[in-house]
RNA sequence: GCUGCCGUAGCUCAGUGGUAGAGCACUCCCUUGGUAAGGGAGAGGUCGAGAGUUCAAUCCUCUCUGGCAGCACCA
């Protein structure tokens, strides 16, 4: 009897069943063998020292293999835990997964939380078990052995992992030197293998289990690398996203603030307010002629919210508004819109519909408010008021796959047009707290199921899709779009939500072909979903450095000395006749003095007018970022902003209007 | 909402049980300088709000409020 082992480069050998990869690595060579670190077998990571039973393609992972990342940063989680336990007696440690970029380790404290200034001292003895670079060994227990071991230890969280264990899995324990943990790894062969670039980054609290009602624990997050190179460049990756945060870009380019009266809710500075409208334009021509706009009140009676079930639910996440005054009579109660859906289902019940006017799609930049939790605001991310690009689709159930189509097209290219390529729609399916019956939800699911498998095919593999099952709304499924931005985070926008439930609960209908009343289906979708907050995403994608159609500065108009002041306020009001968003400065500082400010305003163009251009009537043009001024003739700095100031949809309907003459 | 931390000038931040300081920004004066900080002077703060301890609180305690990080939440 032998196994039948297969090496990446295709040959094949004979081994005695249960011989470990430890022992093939020695028999190749003992460098490989000294290098190793793990194995995988048929792709997936196994201990080194675990044997081999049966045929399988082998590849001996060493410490530098991609796939070893992983190990470094469990393994390395695995020594915070011992090092936490060695420093802090009687801290109970519970579990440390893997996340991307490092690991975290969570840990139940009587005495309180760490503090940061923990961590530089966790770190250093962290350092000393690695250099002890004790062996990591398996051992198979039973639970009762396990519950024993850790009972006497007094790790009570242990032993409910222990329980939730199914039964048919084996129980694993690690050991590394006098330490042990339970875990199902696998592990590195020692702690020595965990090197050098790793950090412990912050102390956070993390309820245990992810229960907001069970025991709040002490997580330390840390980031773990191959090599310090790395570790340098992602601490430097953090850096970079620091300086693009949002709420700083918010305040530095003068965009919006927030204050204490209005938590959740932004003041929109006058430079910020020119980006929002500009985007809000944008969108606005991307829907002209397949969309009506409407707009529906913001407050409306509380009976209307108890018929579309708001208030059933959401009504916690609701503001409820009346007359403030004490005389007052009218003590109605109205609530402030958290959605439009219900509104636009009004205005959908006005007056007889016909099959004829389906799909009929309603658009509202509707501003909505939600008392969201306290802590879960988040700069223009996460706010209580905001503006949703929201629209409804009324329409048949023949017309819903196309209709789910034509929205991804929208969504897709308005992506695209903001330099967002890498989309990924998921389709999320039945939740268990849901409405309609079972019937209803497995044609939903079949129909939107094709739908995803026809967005994937059409474009040619360049949008991933994927399923969430179980987050579908409770009313309905739907696919939900997230995109990537230029420093590779991810941000769910647009979403596409199939309804059956709210247009039958306001008993809208439409008289089909047949003379028959008919409840139509309904479809929300948002493609920036929140306009604040894919303005937010917008301003850390571009660092601030919009494109110059979004610019709310376009230009400055600057002077050198102020004998050009004349001709420089003259060019710039040919820039405002000419539709562009200029400004002039004019005061009397060095040329130095006002290239540093109005580049840190990041302005995306600065024209230069000095006593030279003023004579020739040309201007020198700087580009934010550039150290290489161009001068050139004022009709051609004209003509090139004509050019580089259109939006995107607007060039498209240039070269379209073009091709048809 | 939960845990921890924080709130001093428009911004970034020092500081002390005896009612406050810097740099940048702002205003004025000098300077007219060719592509990322010229010089000088001045103005600006009920030290987040309230209560308590104290002869005395920006500082200590409590409550509230807002923010930050993480968790939970996100129709």
């Amino acid at each position: 009897m032998t196994v039948h082992i297969i090496f990446p480069d295709g040959s094949v050998r004979d081994f005695a069943p249960g011989t470990t990869g430890l022992a093939i690595a020695e028999g190749i060579s003992k460098s490989l063998a000294k290098k190793a670190v793990a194995m995988a077998l048929d792709g997936v990571l196994t201990d080194l020292s675990d044997p081999i039973t049966r045929d399988a393609k082998l590849e001996i992972v060493t410490r530098d293999d991609p796939r070893a990342l992983e190990l470094i940063r469990h393994d390395a989680a695995h020594v915070m835990a011992e090092a936490v336990q060695e420093l802090f007696p009687g801290t109970q440690v519970t579990i440390g997964p893997v996340i991307e970029n490092g690991f975290y380790y969570d840990f139940f404290r009587p005495e309180g939380p760490f503090t940061p200034d923990d961590l530089p001292v966790i770190e250093a003895k962290m350092r000393e078990i690695i250099a002890r670079d004790a062996r990591f060994t398996k051992e198979e227990w039973t639970r009762d052995q396990a519950k024993d071991w850790f009972a006497t230890k007094g790790e009570a969280f242990k032993i409910e992992l222990v329980d939730a264990i199914p039964a048919d899995q084996s129980l694993k324990i690690y050991r590394q030197g006098q330490w042990l943990d339970l875990c199902r790894g696998p592990h590195m062969t020692s702690t020595g293998k965990i090197g050098n670039a790793f950090k412990l980054m912050k102390v956070a609290g993390a309820y245990w289990r992810g229960d907001s009602n069970r025991e709040m624990l002490t997580r330390i997050y840390a980031t773990a690398w191959h090599t310090e190179d790395e570790l340098k460049a992602y601490l430097h990756m953090l850096e970079e996203a620091e300086k693009r945060d949002h709420r700083r870009l918010g305040r530095e380019m003068d965009l919006f603030h927030f204050q204490e009266e209005g938590p959740g809710v932004v003041f929109w500075h006058g430079k910020g307010w020119t980006l929002f409208q500009e985007l809000v334009a944008y969108m606005r021509r991307r829907l002209r002629g397949d969309y009506q706009e409407v707009n529906a009140p913001q407050i409306l009676d509380k009976s209307l919210w108890e018929t579309s079930g708001h208030w059933g639910w959401y009504k916690e996440n609701m503001f409820g508004v009346q007359s403030a005054g004490d005389e007052a009579e009218d003590k109605r109660l109205f609530a402030l819109k958290p959605m439009n859906c219900p509104g636009h289902v009004q205005i959908f019940k006005h007056g007889l519909r016909s099959y004829r006017e389906l799909p009929l799609r309603m658009a509202e930049f509707g501003v909505v408010h939600r008392y969201e939790p306290s802590g879960a605001m988040h700069g223009l991310m996460r706010v209580r008021g905001f503006t949703q690009d929201d629209a409804h689709i009324f329409c048949t159930e023949e017309q819903m796959a196309a209709e789910c189509h034509k929205i991804n097209d929208l969504i897709l290219s308005v992506y695209a047009d903001f330099g967002f390529d890498e989309v990924v729609v998921k389709l999320s399916t039945r939740p268990e707290k849901r409405v309609g019956s079972d019937a209803l939800w497995d044609h939903a699911e079949a129909v939107m199921t094709k739908v995803l498998e026809e967005i994937a095919a059409q474009s040619g593999g360049r949008i991933k899709t994927g399923i969430n099952p179980g987050e579908g709304a409770f009313y309905g499924p739907k696919f939900e779009y997230t995109l990537r931005d230029a420093i590779g985070r991810e941000w769910q926008c647009g979403t596409t939500q199939v309804d059956f439930n709210l247009p039958e609960r306001f008993g809208a209908f439409f008289v089909d072909k047949d003379g028959e009343k008919k409840t139509p289906v309904m479809i929300h979708r948002a493609i920036c979903g929140s306009m604040e907050r894919f303005l937010g995403i917008l301003i850390e994608n571009f660092a601030g450095h919009f494109p110059l159609w979004l610019a709310p500065t376009q230009v400055v108009v600057t002077t050198i000395t102020s004998d050009a002041d004349a001709y420089a306020a003259d060019v710039h009001q040919k820039l405002l006749r000419a539709g562009i968003r200029a400004e002039v400065d004019l005061r009397n500082e060095k040329i130095n003095y006002k290239v540093r400010e109005h580049s840190h305003a990041k302005v995306p163009l600065i024209f230069v007018c000095g006593k030279r251009e003023a004579e020739e009537g040309t201007v020198n043009v700087r580009r934010l970022g550039s150290q290489h001024p161009t001068g050139m003739s004022l009709a051609d700095a004209l003509a090139m902003l004509a050019d580089e100031t259109t939006p995107p949809d607007l060039r498209r309907a240039a070269s379209a209007r073009e091709a048809a003459e």
